[in-house]
Parts: structure tokens; C-alpha cells; sequence
DNA sequence: TTGTAGGCGTTATCAC
DNA sequence: GTGATAACGCCTACAA
């Protein structure tokens, strides 16, 4: 009295498992007498192929499992959401495992999860875990299945999807110092390989146009507005003069913009406020913020077309090249 | 040479492979000696159990199927987040299905998707669809695995998960007529079930409190903050001298705040504004928003006790209770 | 305590 | 064009 399989299919319409299958696949010809009668035995059996099934037999589960954090950032959720429609278009399912806040599960038992359901590919996009080393792939060898990294650091053998790191950061320094600019001051991240990197674009850049760059020029804040609100009361206090700011992110911005609204220092004539990220709420805030703009949901839909890439190709795993896609620079009011 | 299986371990430890079965789940006793010279094996072989065959046999997958919307908004991602959680701790895996914007997918190929993946059970948590006649599941019959409904209309037959409507516009509602408010005007939604539920309350409550009520006090909008502020501005040429406005969720409240601001309207002396989700930044607009703030995280996380429970229960499927979560009243400075 | 055999639902191979 | 049969990897009676 279960669920109907296709051998009762089969039996309804007169004919053998193998003549449904071969209807269902057309992977064989069926008499188109055939054909109908066993389509009209499925939808009045309601049958649905047990996927299961046709995996164990075919080898391959047409899964892709994708590992996230908690979604608590705008920046991932959009990452998956690019995910799932590029998979969706390429008739893959979504297993999903998240790894939150108060983390009980050790990326081990997350990937032996994934790998248990037999999935065709990974995508890891975590940017809590900036080294992908962290990840500990090493002792699963060449049984891993194919795997992509979003959001990680590039240049480690791995296949990594990510976006222009330096031409970000580049981009903002270039437009402030055309600006005129002359004391920009950073509020960093917290102490990631990306938030290094961009510590290093930002000094570089000054100190080539012969501005101050110097460490008391830096804040080191978490990614929350109040972590903004704390590092820009700093850097108020240390350089009273300042006249620019670099954000690590628009929350961060956001808490600065709040912070020199109370010293009555106006944005953007007095000071400039760059963000990054591109959240949507930097668009309503007042000054509306002049941000960088990351291809979040394009890296989803990049990192699954890379995966089904490499899942499709029959020769043996070598280093892949990253690929970074471009970003924008968005102007709005802060600068 | 391919990913190892039951029998490669089984040779490789000299027992059968029912033995290694039954070391695994621990069905039944195998000697301390063969324990360990099997798990060896495993760990040597990098043996991982195929999922998939094991549902076969058994019959259920220890997998739920969730169908959420494009993650777009700040809720639906933290009640994923929410059921991800709770799925992880019962040992569940999830199969994720997004509905997109340029919804090319059905609902019916989706289900078919689920079913045909032998999920234990499904999430429906689409907030677009409030009707949860949309879905359509009658043509599935009995056929369909238990479903539990989040963020959609109750009262409906169906299991849905949902929080308290009615309570929280009524204390936003009783919050602002005790701070002495008389032209209270209504920011809603577009006309779905709950917005309609939303604009009665409203509605309701002005007209017991003997205060204006007339359509010419609400304003349709979209959710957002574009769709806010003209909102407002159609309310303030209305009513010049309205001093309080409910808003159906806090980006309109949002949009509503800046339009007030153009206007030299002082927030929250001269205009209250009360939001509605409680979406992290507006916690940090200026004047913070007062708003209500919903359970989303704990809405996942109950859908997926409901939905396990539902599963569990061997009784046949009878009409369900809703459960409906409460909300809270989350004071800041915008009333 | 351990081994053996049958079957879960499907597809591929071989026969007709 | 169609039907029988043997796998796929695993679990579970039943037998030893």
C-alpha cells in the first residue's frame, strides 16, 4: 500500500520495469502505443522514480553539497541564492550544511556527511574560514569529490571562486586620493587574509602618493556597526584632521558615519566615507554610501559552473586556476 | 579503484560484510577483537557507508526537503538558518530548493523534486505565497510526505508554523495610543493575507479608541524603502498633521523616516514610527526603530520539531494545530 | 559471534 | 520493440 514503484508501473501498463525505464530515459525506442500507456499508468499510479535508486545504479547523485555559514551576513545568502539557481539550471539538487555560530560540528563531520550522500561536488563558502588549510581536506585524498571554494584565498592549488581583491580596494584609495584626500584613514577587519591584503593595498597605495600611512592611520574593528562606531572614535581622537575613511565593510561605515555625525563632521565635504560590500541597507543610510560592490549571488552562479566543470571532466584533478570576478565601485553621497 | 565499499572493507578485515554492518550501527554484538580491526580497515580504506543504499533498504532518507524564496529578504534566510540548526541536532540532512524571481520553476516540479529524492519530510517557508492553496497539493494525495508551512496563512487544515499577527500590531497599536497619539496613519503591505489581517487590526483598534480610521489614513506600499517614502508622502499631504505611523515592515519605515526627516518632521517628537521585523538595521538608522520584532530563527527551528514529530508518528496524518510563536514589542527611540 | 542469501528500486546487457 | 536478468551498496533474516 506504499508508494507506488515501477514495477507496479509495469504491471498496470502490461509491460516489463525495463520498457518503463526505457520511456521514462528514451534511452531506447518505445512503441508510442507503449508510451502512452505507461504514462498514463504512472500519473494514475503517481509515480515518482525514486532518485535513490537510479543513483546507486548510475554511480552518480546528481547532488551538489554546499557548505555555508550561518547566513548571518547579506554577503553569503546571496552567494547561495546564486548557487541554487545556477544548479537548479543545471539539473543539480542542493544539499545543504551550514556551520553556525556555536559550532558543534567539525568541518569533518560535515564533509563525511556530504560524501555519505554520495554528492557529485562540493562548494565550500565559509568566509569565517579564510584558509581553506583549515578546511583539513588532506586525509580524504583523491576521494574528495570535486570541490570549489567561495569566498577563500586564492593561490593554494585549490579551485577557488572569489572577486578582485586588490582592484577593490584600489579602486576606492584611486578615487580619494583624485578626491584630493589627503589623511585617509582605515578601519580594518578583523585579522583574515583579506583584511591583511587590503591593510597592504591601502599602505601601499599612500605610500606611493607620498601620504601618511602610518599605523596609528589604522583601526582594527570587528564587522559590526558598533565595532565601526568604537574604531572611528579612535581614529577621531589620534588624527582630529583626518579627511577620509576606508571601511572594511559597510557596517563599519555605517558606524563611522554615525560617530562623525555627532562630532558635526559632515559627509562628505569634510570627511569621505568608502564602504565595501554593497548591503543593501548602504544605499538608505544618509549619507548614502559610496561603497565597492561584490558579485556575491555571480560567484554562487560561477563556482557551481566551474564544479559541474570539473565534475564533467573525465582527466585527473590538477591545480585549477582561481577566478576572480570583477567589482564596482559604486558612488552614491559619502564620497 | 574506485570510492570503497562494505565488501572491500569486509575482505580487508577477513569477516563478512554483515559483520562490518553490524559494527557500525552497533545492531548487534561483535567481538572487541573484530571491532577494531574493522574500524582499521575503515580508516585505511577511508570507507565512508553509502547513504543512499542505506535508504534503500531502510526504506527513509534522514532527509528533509525545504523550499525557501531567493533569500532576498533578511527573514527567510534566518528561518534556514533556523531549520538548519534544529535539522543538524536530529540528525536530519536538508535538500534545499529556492524559488526564484523569474520563477521558471513550478511548485508542482519541486515537489516532484522532493519526492522523488524520498525527503522524510518538507518545509514549505515561502512568504510570497501566502495562500497555501498556491502549492497545490491535492493532486499528491496521501502520496506526499508530511509538510509543515512557515510564514503562511493558518487555519487552513495544513501544519504551519507561524508567529502571533494579531499581537503584534496590537501592541505596537496599544504602544503608540498610550503615548497619547490621535492620527495614527497605516504604511501596509501588498494585499496578501497578512497584510489584510494587519490593516483589520489597525483598523479595529482606532475605531474602539474612537480615533480616525478612514482609508485615507493607509497607504499601500511595496516592502521597500523606496516604496516607504512615497508612501509617506502621499500620507503627509493627506495629513499634515498626522503624528504616528504604523509600518508594515521596517524598510517602509525606513523610507517613512527619511521623508519625515525632508520634512523637518522630528521622529519621534512630533511623529512616532513603529517597523515591523526587527531586520538588524534598524537597530542602527537614526532615530532607531521602534519595531516588532519576529521570531524567524525559532519559526525554523519549530517547523523542523513539528515536521520530525509529524514523521515519527505512525497514527495517520489528522488536521494539524497551528503553532504560532510569540512576538515582541522591541522599544528603541522612533516611538 | 559470525557467515550467507535475498531484496530495496532502478538501469544496462543480453536475448528474442 | 520488448522482456528477463544481473548488478549498484547496503541491511536483515536465517543459518551455523
Amino acid at each position: 500500500m506504499s508508494i507506488a514503484n515501477i514495477k507496479d508501473v509495469a504491471r498496470h501498463a502490461n509491460v516489463s520495469p525495463g520498457t518503463v525505464s526505457n520511456a521514462l530515459s528514451g534511452k531506447r525506442p518505445v512503441s508510442p502505443k507503449t508510451q502512452q500507456r505507461i504514462l498514463d499508468s504512472i500519473s494514475t499510479l503517481g509515480y515518482h522514480p525514486d532518485t535513490l535508486a537510479q543513483s546507486l545504479v548510475n554511480g552518480h547523485s546528481r547532488t551538489l553539497g554546499v557548505v555555508t555559514n550561518h547566513l548571518d551576513d547579506y554577503g553569503t545568502s546571496r552567494v547561495l541564492t546564486g548557487i541554487d539557481q545556477q544548479a537548479a539550471q543545471n539539473g543539480y539538487s542542493i544539499l545543504l550544511t551550514m556551520v553556525h555560530r556555536n559550532n558543534q560540528i567539525t568541518n569533518n563531520q560535515m564533509l563525511t556527511q556530504l560524501i555519505s550522500h554520495r554528492v557529485a561536488g562540493i562548494i565550500w563558502a565559509v568566509p569565517e574560514l579564510w584558509n581553506t588549510d583549515e578546511v583539513n581536506l588532506a586525509q580524504y585524498g583523491d576521494r574528495l569529490p570535486p570541490t570549489v571554494f567561495v569566498l577563500m584565498n586564492p593561490n593554494t592549488g585549490l579551485s577557488v571562486v572569489n572577486y578582485n581583491i586588490v582592484d577593490g580596494t584600489t579602486q576606492a584609495m584611486q578615487h580619494l586620493i583624485r578626491q584630493g584626500r589627503k589623511r585617509i584613514a582605515h578601519i580594518a577587519g578583523p585579522a583574515t587574509w583579506d583584511s591583511q591584503q587590503r591593510t597592504l593595498i591601502w599602505h601601499n597605495i599612500l605610500s606611493e602618493a607620498g601620504l601618511p600611512c602610518d599605523e596609528s592611520y589604522v583601526a582594527v574593528s570587528d564587522w559590526s556597526v558598533p565595532g565601526g562606531e568604537k574604531a572611528m572614535h579612535d581614529l577621531l581622537n589620534q588624527h582630529p584632521d583626518l579627511d577620509a575613511v576606508l571601511a572594511c565593510n559597510d557596517h563599519n561605515a555605517i558606524g563611522a558615519l554615525k560617530v562623525l555625525r555627532a562630532a558635526n563632521r559632515n559627509v562628505p565635504s569634510e570627511v569621505s566615507i568608502v564602504g565595501y560590500d554593497n548591503v543593501p541597507e548602504s544605499g538608505y543610510v544618509s549619507p548614502a554610501l559610496t561603497t565597492i560592490s561584490l558579485p556575491f549571488a555571480e560567484l554562487g552562479r560561477t563556482a557551481v559552473r566551474q564544479l559541474c566543470q570539473l565534475i564533467d571532466s573525465t582527466a585527473q584533478p590538477q591545480p585549477q586556476p582561481n577566478i576572480l570576478l570583477p567589482v564596482e565601485l559604486v558612488m552614491r553621497e559619502s564620497a
